[in-house]
DNA sequence: AGCACGCTTCGGCGAGCGCCGCAACGTCCC
DNA sequence: GGGACGTTGCGGCGCTCGCCGAAGCGTGCT
């Protein structure tokens, strides 16, 4: 059947300021628990709890009971593909205080988006691999047999991230750079791989990372990436 | 800066039940006067005025004065592969009447999505040429030096779909078939090739197009693709 | 067992939105 | 120029939605 698809539950879902706060928070992959995200937004506990609940019933997020918490976070690969399309089109996010723009400049430098590495770091470790051969220039930056080897090499679990439903190898534009980075399962395998080996390192709350010392020595001598485009601009 | 987006506004736009109709009517790349949309959607030409200014202020739909008609288009490919990419959420929008389920029949067989080929047809036509090797059997159906060719031999304009600044191929999934077809700046050529050859035509009113004799022809003698597979079922 | 904590549910308030009819404006046609 | 037509702008009505505070429920700690 060719039906039209009803765009409302899931316009509304996202119509609401403080909805659209929860999913931005949510798009780093992470999963929070109610609480956090009500003071994220800037709302009541009651008040978020609706607007989860909003979400949930829209399938944007699911819901995950863990001990007195509940846990939350995006139902999926697809939802986060589907907001960064969505997100090219939109305009930003009021910066709401100073704290926010410091936040923002973080950011700017490394981040999770959803699963896989994003801002600066995100776009040069793929302007790296494209370079070297190890991922194809084209939309989807599909992977080589050299990329495969040596994606391997630095541990990644390239075969997990081959042959599943999910695409391999997916171009995510980013953001901040305007520019694509790696995403699809080997893009999520790669964060994974970069988390595991303590190269880079979840900010304590929010959606940044932290690069570490062996991370910046990591990508240094393995392909030439420099510290500061790795780390937040001074300032 | 790496701000968070504001989803508010997009989502705004697309949840009123009206919204939602005119943006799946002008899915399939047409641009429609503000009456006929007012009618499809059921609402007096008043409010379809509203709610059209409201998706222009979103930035979805573009409006193009002509004469005593003000003409209604999506504002470009990007937020055609937005939508698709949210239509994959969401759920069918109900089925109001007999007629528009004769309508989805017809849809199913062959239609436009944004400026591609759909349906049934984009699907069998995508098939085929992956298994000639004119598409890579990948993410995203890749032009191969063969299918370089082949498309210029039946007349499409190759040349201006890639360079361009946007991507050449792309895979978009069908909501009908749940398979993908070709789609970007090559499917939107393939697709203006088989208007301008007089192989498909669009249907009068609506978003379906009819396969004409001609097209039938060509279809099975270049890549054997069966008549029924183009057409509406029967019933 | 008792308490503290996190989260959800419920009632109620105010604001915003979708809907229409009517009037006004510009364009096309005779 | 006059009339018909397509479209937009403006009040007004009703409904929904976002927000909170208070109460209820389940979990974890002591």
């Amino acid at each position: 059947m060719a039906r039209d698809r009803d765009f409302t539950t899931v316009g509304r879902a996202l119509a609401a300021p403080a909805r659209s706060v929860f999913v931005n928070l949510l798009m780093d992959g992470t999963t929070r628990p109610a609480g956090e995200l009500a003071h994220a937004a800037g709302v009541s506990p009651s008040t978020a709890s609706e607007h989860l609940g909003v979400l949930v019933d829209a399938g944007l997020v699911r819901c995950e009971p863990r001990g007195r918490h509940r846990y939350y976070a995006l139902a999926g690969p697809d939802v986060a593909t589907a907001l960064e399309a969505l997100g090219g089109l939109t305009g930003d996010a009021p910066v709401t205080s100073l704290r926010r723009s410091r936040e923002a400049e973080r950011l700017a430098g490394a981040r999770f988006c959803y699963d896989h590495l994003a801002g600066r770091l995100g776009v040069a470790l793929t302007d790296a691999w494209v370079e070297r051969g190890w991922l194809a220039d084209s939309d989807t930056l599909a992977l080589t047999a050299v990329g495969s080897d040596g994606l391997r090499g630095i541990g990644v679990d390239v075969d997990a991230a081959v042959g599943g439903r999910r695409a391999t190898t997916r171009a995510c534009t980013d953001w901040t750079e305007r520019r694509p980075h790696l995403a699809g399962a080997l893009g999520a395998a790669v964060g994974a791989r970069f988390l595991r080996a303590g190269w880079v390192v979840r900010a304590p709350a929010g959606r940044g990372v932290r690069v570490t010392p062996t991370g910046l020595d990591m990508l240094r001598t393995a392909w030439g990436i420099d510290s500061d485009i790795a780390l937040p601009t001074a300032g």
